[in-house]
DNA sequence: CAAGAATCCTGTCAGC
DNA sequence: TGCTGACAGGATTCTT
């Protein structure tokens, strides 16, 4: 999916093009994404005015002046597009388009489904079920060692794991752990455990960093991804070991002799990419 | 309770 | 060119 600096970027879109304006015409497409969308979407959203916006997590949340919030999960594949009234048909997956008042279409498009829309009451957005659960944003100051050090200690899976593990800290997906774990020099097989403590000291700025490093840049592109406006996030050419197998990890390693490039591993059933000479 | 596997779904790409 | 299998940003649900 996209993670936390996508979902920012596509957040702050969204923002740009729908604060203060009137939802004119809501049309639901195929009603079921990962679950059902709520009962009268559309008539819950009609005639609406969008008074604000917020990140938690993975999840977007528009807030409407009639007291709820549209709940959104992008899931591995979503996207939003921004396109003006008179640009046409509905794209392809296109499974939510919400039309303006000043004459733009923002469509909420996701060929694998794995994405969520729900209506939540804004006063306890965060009492949602989808958002109960979630450990800390990574960028605020609640996130630091003490905090990440408790949330680790005693926990018997790899750091990898745990990390994608949205309890643990909101927001992370596969490529910003493999990054971070990177910037960290610390090994995705490590254990959890054994990170609580001075290597939490380390990992929580590399977390922080490369987050805010993508952010700046718009994000990452991916296959199934871009910009709200369109336009490509480039922090995918920041990444240093994210599908990079083989590659040398870049101007800090030594490279040859002794250099075995950065190794693709598989940790539950997902991609880990990491320098096992950098990271221990 | 915790950890790992299976699962949802569509599209793309590498290899034959 | 067409087919097949592996793989893709996630996170819940099911098994162990």
């Amino acid at each position: 999916m996209p993670e936390l600096p996508e979902v920012e970027t596509v957040m702050r879109g969204l923002r740009a093009r729908l604060e203060g304006r009137v939802l004119a015409r809501v049309r639901v497409g195929r009603p079921d994404l990962r679950w059902p969308f709520p009962a009268g979407l559309g008539q819950r959203l009609t005639g609406a005015r969008v008074t604000g916006f917020r990140r938690r997590a993975k999840y977007i949340l528009m807030r409407l002046d009639r007291g709820e919030s549209l709940l959104l999960h992008l899931g591995m594949s979503g996207r939003m597009l921004i396109a003006p009234e008179q640009a046409g048909d509905p794209a392809l997956h296109e499974h939510l388009s919400l039309h303006t008042d000043d004459g733009w279409r923002v469509g909420f498009v996701d060929p694998r489904r794995f994405g969520s829309v729900d209506l939540v009451p804004t006063e306890a957005e965060d009492a949602h079920k989808l958002l109960a659960g979630l450990g800390p944003e990574p960028l605020e100051a609640a996130f630091d060692a003490v905090a990440l050090s408790a949330a680790l200690r005693g926990r018997n899976t790899p750091i990898k794991a745990a990390l994608l593990d949205q309890r643990t800290v909101a927001g992370l997906g596969n490529i910003y752990v493999c990054e971070a774990l990177f910037r960290a020099r610390l090994s995705p097989q490590r254990g959890a455990d054994s990170v609580a403590g001075a290597r939490a000291g380390r990992l929580v700025p590399a977390i922080k960093a490369v987050l805010t490093d993508a952010i700046a840049a718009g994000g990452s592109s991916l296959r199934d991804y871009v910009q709200p406006d369109g336009e490509l996030g480039y922090f995918q050419h920041a990444w240093q070991v994210y599908g990079r197998a083989g590659e040398t990890c870049g101007a800090a390693c030594p490279g040859p002799p002794g250099c075995v490039g950065i190794r693709r591993i598989v940790q539950s059933g997902r991609s880990s990419f990491y320098c096992p000479r950098r990271q221990r």
